[in-house]
DNA sequence: ACACCACTGTTATAACATATCAATAGTCGA
DNA sequence: TCGACTATTGATATGTTATAACAGTGGTGT
């Protein structure tokens, strides 16, 4: 649950293993990590922070990969699917995600500053939520859990 | 924290104590509910279920009170600011709160189903996430917590 | 070869949201 | 009451996010 995306670490280390585990995982389901989605996975995994589809779309095009929208929408359709990527509904936009294979339940921690985006895991069935669906009947199939604020980077050049 | 917004209830009573708890607070808060935004919440009440912003402009405008866009997004954001509806980031909708003046951190059950929507609090700063945060120095300021299922009502029409 | 299915290319459009500027109406002090 | 100020509304245009639909391509298994 730490939210080591906040601090210093070795980038370019840390999106090689992820983009292998992310290689190692599709093989092992059947899944097609073609080079569109690959290179999309690179591309939100580089940036470590939420990129509109749009955002993506100019980093494919630029790149020969592709211009039109459902370009970027198939994209990130696959990866979300396949739990490598998350959308991120408070900015409708799309994070790569940092534990891929993890146990899916994840919560966001969302710099307004610099869009960085962190992970944390939750335990739905745990929250105040989880009790009231239960307490209620309701069947829940999909959390969302985003916060909104500042990094500590970006509390300071905001004093 | 109950989902009563799942089970029978006198609506209309529901109905009107909500807007004159609402009225109440704009009038202490000196904040106008004008003709627009009052009929605007009125809707958001009455159907007790997500409504997107181009739906609410169907109802406002079939009854003359306007018919381009921002005349249904300015009165969401009079009532969202206000405290007297929410967004739910989800599903890019719209519903009326059904306790304001609580101090507000309120967590969504969302039926996929019938788009009715329950409300209940949280106390972020108690979750997981709210841990995570600490322990990285993030500072939360909005907090977006959501799950979508189904109710006990479309879990049977589901089956 | 063939049928099949997933993926890609392309066009068009749907759905959600805001910028801008002009006109109007309510509020408050002089 | 007048005038200045501010919040609200009216209207036009545009920006941003997302999907529908259909045709073409390429790999896989038989």
């Amino acid at each position: 649950m730490s939210a080591i995306e906040f601090s210093e670490h070795d980038h370019d280390a840390c999106m090689r293993s992820t983009l292998e585990a992310a290689e190692a995982q599709c093989a092992e389901r059947g899944l097609r990590l073609t080079p569109v989605r690959r290179r999309a996975l690179e591309i939100l995994l580089a940036e470590h922070r939420a990129l509109g589809a749009y955002d993506l779309l100019a980093h494919l095009s630029a790149e020969g990969l592709g211009t039109q929208p459902p370009v970027a929408y198939r994209a990130l359709d696959f990866l979300v699917k396949a739990g490598l990527a998350h959308k991120i509904e408070a900015l409708n936009a799309y994070v790569g995600c940092v534990h891929p294979g993890a146990d899916h339940a994840p919560a966001f921690l969302i710099c307004r500053g610099c869009r960085s985006v962190a992970e944390a895991e939750t335990r739905p069935a745990q929250s105040r939520l989880g009790e009231a669906a239960r307490a209620a009947g309701f069947r829940i199939e999909r959390s969302v859990v985003e916060a909104e604020g500042l990094c500590p980077a970006c509390q300071e050049s905001d004093a």
